[in-house]
DNA sequence: TGTCAATATACGCGTTTGCGTATTAAGAGT
DNA sequence: ACTCTTAATACGCAAACGCGTATATTGACA
């Protein structure tokens, strides 16, 4: 899987979305592994600014996905190295 | 700067923490950059769960880091510490 | 076109945010 | 010890969360 930049909550849950669309799940079937409702994913995915951290961490958790913070690179669609 | 891995509200907020500092500012002055109060700031630092993502984002940005999601690693860079 | 699965949205509720304002506690240095 | 800066915490408030429950709406496909 490539790793995917989020600089908005908009990309963040865009990224969410794919990511478990890759491992086919619903939201209601990876609410359930998290303890939230199928409406709770599907805001969190939307990129609702005002979603708590503690829902994003989950998703993550049950997505077996982690985040890494990293100064910005200077061209936001990809990496430098990808081109060259 | 190393890329940082967070995997919990806590580990995310110690990061943010040492990336303020890193660029000598005080909460203060970050929460001016974002029109956050300094009150929020430390909340967000210490890692509370039902920190908004608006928040975590603003800060981001202000300190010119950024997101990437990707697969868990087998061994988290805290857990290194404790083996070597 | 109709049906079914999946996602988005709604209501009332209790909780917690971030707000303004302010105070308290902690750290660093002389 | 004292001072100055910085960070943590408190109060009351409006707003939004995620909850349970339930209902639209969308999308895919026979």
């Amino acid at each position: 899987m490539k790793q995917e930049i989020a600089r908005s909550e908009k990309q963040l849950g865009a990224i969410l979305r794919r990511a478990r669309k890759d491992k086919d799940l619903t939201q209601a079937e990876l609410g359930e592994k998290i303890s939230l409702r199928q409406a709770t994913v599907s805001k969190l995915e939307d990129g609702a600014p005002a979603t708590q951290l503690r829902t994003l961490m989950a998703a993550l958790s049950a997505l077996d996905l982690e985040l890494v913070v990293r100064p910005r690179s200077k061209i936001s669609s990809s990496n430098l190295e990808d081109i060259f």
